[in-house]
DNA sequence: CTCGCATACGATCATTTGTTCGATGGATGA
DNA sequence: TCATCCATCGAACAAATGATCGTATGCGAG
């Protein structure tokens, strides 16, 4: 096939007029002497037999490689991954907050009524508290997870409670522990009306924006006291790497089932189908929960930063 | 400027979405979350920040690079630079001959009448030999260079003649040696009235492809007797470099005013204003003599080979 | 606090690009 | 040699891109 080695040199040809020299395709057809069309067609060669490298001369560059890889591989709608500034390690944590406000930004500026759901946890309420104040009444704003600690105080600053007083929207928050203290007590926080007529505000929300959290030493689950030190380690035994709202994942992304899981009060996961939830989470350490996360295909979107993404790309 | 900053990373973003990931610019808006004009003004930034690179990976590439340096440094309307072939070194000669083929058959090939000048050499010659063959009565063909060597015989196979045969179009050859004798004689060829009818036909044509000479022992000049060896000698002692159509160029590309010029019987350069003529030259030894004609402005296009463009470039 | 300036934004239009479909020509096999 | 099929090509259309302009918005000076 010498005929398509002439082709190639053709459409090289073309190609470096297109894309280095920034002529015309018309430009172009009246110097190789082919019709406009057969330009198109040459183009479409060099970039289909891989003629042309197209590097984007940026740190960003290589974030926008893992959000693709992530997002094409776990069949997500989107997956943003925030560069690692290796100056400052916290910053991450900041810039990981306003990319994730900027994606809620989207929703809550539209001024048509939305319902929107929140998860708990530090990455969650840093995005929240990143937007700007703007007056949207209209909204109405609910928590997924349990609100109430095990000794009955209630978290003043939740994320719902920050949104709706940045927005003067509606707060439902769900009036119960993370993990009751017994199936009894489960039953009876299910039975509310109160908590049913949340949990039916929650099923209308359009989107879910949640954190991942960790199953060891330093969960938030543990250290913030929903979960007792036997029972992490009752987690830990029966190999969970993540949770989501509270439902222990292990490492395939499914939700264990035992004798804690049957005591978590939150919605199940299987309710928000794939549609919903936009998971906030980057570090080192929660690489392995949010790989999780993603094998379940629970999420629907997700917000990284490069050191987690990195992590998760090199173990596919 | 931290705003700027910003600025750069959300143009990177663009740009990866547009060039790696093959977004139309609205998608790209929707997910950075501006307006379609403000991804145009972020693509644009990240192109004139240098952001984007791009290469085209075949050897052409480079070609394509010095043609484009030659154009514009020495101000032609085109210049077509053809791959050196390392493992075939005679394929170049092939390949320049092809590629000025299609220069000239693209202007063969149209049907309203064309008047084309033809220079000598074997460039040239090879040039009109890779032409196929097509009916075309109504163009005429011109030689700029006189066909008759000094013992009065006349070259059988003139590249006019191959023209004229392939075309089946009229012929007009110059019926003078490349140097007259003397004085006397070429001012007697001038005033032949055939002579002047030739030349007349000659200022009428649209385009002229031409070889470039050395000036050299192994000059075709020389080599087909149309001047002697002490007339040589008495060239390279005036630094003359080159030859268009027999007038001895110096490095700079001026015609260089001596005994053998004045016995010059083509048509002076001056006459074809700066819009005429394409010269097909390659090959290491020629760059000093095509250097010569490109610094003179006589020239209009140019295709060359790699090495001689190459060597060019690099004593700019 | 208000005016003016400057910068940036988004609606709109012209240009360029990509695709589809019918036509043309050349190769293959009967 | 002729019919048929396949590949290729170019005209026309649809989509996307790039540019221009009027408008808004914010910032600094008075």
């Amino acid at each position: 096939m010498d005929k398509f080695e002439v082709k190639l040199d053709q459409a090289a040809r073309a190609a470096w007029m297109s894309y280095v020299g920034g002529m015309t395709q018309d430009e172009i057809a009246s110097q190789l002497g082919v019709s406009r069309p057969g330009v198109q067609r040459l183009l479409a060669l060099a970039r289909q037999e891989g003629l042309v490298k197209v590097h984007i001369d940026h740190p960003i560059s290589h974030c926008m490689a893992l959000g693709s890889t992530l997002r094409d591989h776990f069949g997500l709608t989107y997956c943003e991954v925030v560069p690692a500034d290796h100056h400052a390690a916290d910053s991450a944590a900041a810039y990981l907050a306003v990319a994730a406000a900027e994606r809620i930004a989207q929703l809550v500026e539209r001024s048509e009524p939305l319902t929107l759901s929140l998860g708990t946890g530090r990455s969650v309420r840093a995005a929240v508290e990143a937007l700007s104040r703007v007056e949207r009444p209209q909204h109405r704003f609910v928590s997924l997870v349990g609100n109430v600690a095990r000794d009955g105080s209630a978290n003043r600053y939740d994320a719902v409670m920050v949104m709706a007083d940045k927005t003067g929207g509606e707060r439902f928050l769900l009036p119960a522990p993370v993990v009751a203290e017994s199936l009894a007590e489960k039953e009876a926080m299910l039975a509310q009306r109160l908590f049913k007529a949340i949990a039916d505000v929650a099923r209308e929300s359009e989107a879910a924006f949640i954190g991942i959290g960790r199953i060891d030493r330093q969960a938030t689950l543990f250290q913030d006291h929903f979960i007792s030190e036997s029972e992490l380690d009752e987690l830990l035994g029966l190999k969970a790497v993540g949770e989501l709202l509270g439902w222990p994942l292990n490492r395939d992304g499914e939700v264990i089932d035992c004798s804690i899981t049957r005591r978590v009060t939150s919605l199940p996961l299987e309710r928000f189908g794939k549609h919903h939830m936009v998971a906030i989470a980057g570090g080192q350490e929660k690489a392995p929960a949010i790989h999780a996360a993603l094998c379940g295909g629970w999420l629907k979107g997700l917000v990284t930063d490069e050191v987690a993404a990195r992590q998760i790309v090199e173990s596919l």
